[in-house]
RNA sequence: GGGGGCGUAGCUCAGUUGGUCAGAGCGUCGGCCUGUCACGCCGAAGGUCGCGGGUUCGAGCCCCGUCGCUCCCGCCA
């Protein structure tokens, strides 16, 4: 007999019963009867029941067990006596009916339990991570995490992408984002950088005359947490192509994605041809750049209605900005003064003026808006915007006014808002997108000059001829200009940014000085990918989905530290390993570095 | 760096206008219990109400500061 198991504790069924078994595992649960006593035995596999008689020899061993502690038991696998089978488990029909128990791995007290669902603090779950995740959610997570990731693999591979491995000690890469640094021993001063994005590489290997590149590909950023953006490191699905336009990786992207979501939504629908829509659209329809669209709200310009009208607030707002506009967001079913006060509120509160709104309601055979703006808005026009809204009564729109650039930052949330308290959202469902039509370049306001609009790597979408022959002084032709540069979004969570590269070192030359930005800059940081895009670069392009948010859409959580193993907390700590820790003298010595804490003087 | 929310037993939380307000459930520990599977019953331990200061005759409750957690903005594909 093998020394520890010779089943897992979820194979055993009524076929093995009359046979002798070993099952090694944690008791998950013990319920002592005094005379009998049971003890729910759980490992990897599975729950099967332990059974233990005051007569069996294991009974004095089996006393003093405790949740957590890990036993090997021997004993005969019987049927479950009439009327105490457990249907929830699959193992119920049986039980192991003990006759020898041998502690292998005692359990102090627990700083929390792992049977039960009850909720713990973020700080004790991180701490305790190996407790947390032999909880049966997180448990599941991870395991159906690297599930999505096989089925990625495999996809890809189908595909004819190879997977390629690059350096994690390297220099800094195109993205914006702070690096991680490592201090070189050998070379004094000076310092690694962990990959941001294996950005470069991918275009290396692109020029070193490879195709279809794919990596689940570990990336590290020193930048601060959100609920869907780890701190410190995350994964990417990163994936290069060469010779290849943007349709072309659509076209190799859009089937992986939607086949690991098919497989893996549980029968929730997927979106079967994503939808491409421009930047520009995007934002004038549903505020934002990720759009969720399983939410039916679309926005519209109405600001003709309002021009000169008897609202002066807008009318004064469109009269006197050149940009200035109102956007009406449409609210079916939200047509009462309480909703319409509710989210009025709820936009001051976001540290908005407010948001005025028409409600509509029947009265003698007809629908009559209400509300301050209907008031001073007049009939006609107040009945002119609900027929182009195509709102009844019993509905209601919200309005916001100003310079697009300024509000779509409000009015993207208030969509969000509207359709999640009206229920208009159709949760489980995932509804997949591109964003395409990114602009090139946008303008930096504070410093009075233009900027990359995103990636600076990112091929113009314009002729070679035409871009070279640019004028940096014709502000509204460069900032109308857009790059090959597309998102793919679900659910209204960004999965992934991705580019048909700039490959054509004139090309980046002149869009680096668009930008303000010397020869001598992208020289200096990008010399070496310069020069090898001049030694006869192919045209390439490709992507790079975020893993751990696929992984966590299709886990439906909303927090990133549900769908990694070993999370760092929102300030990129790691709390049970105690990282970042201070370095010992002997270390920093040999790295030439000493530490200058803040409000030290470095003397 | 900035803003919001939270902080009472190991955990989840209650605690009224400032006046028996130091409480419940779960967990832990002890006892009883031969068919449970959220076992049941009895009992016990467990608290600087995050911390510091202030107002008050009196503060878990009000004020100021601070720390921690969390979400968001900045930042970041």
């Amino acid at each position: 007999m093998h020394r520890y198991r010779t089943h897992t504790c979820g194979a055993l069924r009524e076929g093995d019963i009359g046979i002798e078994a070993r099952l090694s595992g944690w008791c998950h649960r013990i319920r002592d009867h005094g005379g009998v006593l049971f003890i729910d035995l759980r490992d990897h596999y599975g729950l099967t029941q332990v059974v233990v008689d005051p007569d069996s020899p294991a009974f004095k061993t089996a006393e003093m067990l405790r949740s957590e502690w890990v036993i090997r038991a021997d004993g005969k696998v019987r049927r479950r006596p009439d009327g105490t089978e457990n249907p929830d488990l699959p193992t119920g029909a049986v039980e192991l009916y003990a006759r020898a128990i041998e502690v292998l791995g005692p359990a102090a007290e627990l700083p929390m339990p792992v049977f039960g669902e009850q909720e713990y603090p973020e700080e004790t779950r991180l701490k305790y991570r190996f407790l947390d995740l032999r909880r049966e959610h997180l448990h599941n997570n991870i395991m159906k995490r690297g599930a999505i990731i096989d089925s990625i693999r495999r996809r890809m591979k189908a595909q004819g992408f190879f997977e390629f491995q690059t350096p994690i000690l390297t220099a800094s890469s195109p993205e914006g984002a702070r690096d991680y640094l490592v201090p070189s021993r050998l070379h004094p001063g000076k310092f690694y950088a962990l990959p941001q994005a294996p950005q470069q590489f991918k275009q290396l290997i692109m020029i070193s005359g490879f195709d279809r590149y794919f990596q689940i590909a570990p990336c590290f950023r020193d930048e601060d947490a959100r609920a869907d953006r780890s701190p410190g490191e995350f994964y990417q699905l990163d994936i290069e192509m060469s010779f290849v336009t943007q349709d072309d990786v659509f076209d190799a992207v859009e089937p992986v994605l939607r086949g690991v979501f098919e497989e893996f939504s549980e029968g929730k629908p997927v979106t079967q041809k994503f939808p491409r829509i421009p930047f520009g659209e995007a934002l004038r329809k549903y505020g934002t750049d990720k759009p969720d669209l399983r939410n039916p709200i679309v926005m519209e310009d109405v600001s003709d209605i309002f021009r000169g009208s008897g609202f002066k607030i807008f009318a004064r707002i469109i009269e006197t900005s050149p940009q200035g506009a109102v956007w009406a967001i449409p609210a079916p079913g939200g047509g009462s003064r309480a909703f319409c006060d509710r989210m009025n509120s709820w936009a001051q509160g976001e540290g908005q003026p407010g948001l005025g709104y028409i409600f509509f309601v029947p009265e003698g055979g007809k629908v009559l808006g209400r509300g301050p703006i209907a008031n001073n808005l007049g009939p006609e026009r107040t009945e002119a915007l609900r027929t182009r809204l195509r709102l009844k009564d019993g509905d209601a729109v919200f309005f916001v006014a100003g310079e697009p650039q300024n509000f779509v930052k409000f009015a993207g949330p208030a969509r969000n808002k509207i359709g999640d308290e009206l229920g208009l959202i159709k949760k489980d469902r995932f509804e997949l997108c591109w964003i395409v039509d990114f602009p090139m370049y946008e303008w930096n306001d504070e410093e009075k000059k233009i900027d990359f609009s995103h990636n600076p790597f990112s091929m113009p979408n314009a002729s070679v001829e035409e871009f070279l022959a640019l004028d940096p002084a014709d502000k509204d032709k460069i900032l109308a200009l857009k790059a090959i540069q597309y998102d793919v979004v679900c659910n209204g969570v960004e999965l992934s940014s991705g580019a048909i590269r700039n490959h054509r070192p004139e090309v980046m030359k002149k869009a680096f000085a668009i930008a303000g930005y010397d020869e001598s800059v992208l020289e200096q940081k990008f010399g070496g990918m310069l020069h090898a895009l001049s030694l006869g670069a192919p045209p390439h392009g490709g992507i790079a989905p975020g893993i751990d948010r696929i992984v966590m859409l299709l886990c439906g959580e909303e927090n990133l530290r549900e769908v990694v193993l070993f999370p760092m907390n929102q300030r990129a700590e790691d709390l049970m390993m105690g990282a970042p820790s201070e370095a010992t003298p002997k270390q920093l010595r040999e790295l030439h570095i000493r530490v200058v804490k803040p409000g030290q003087s470095a003397s």
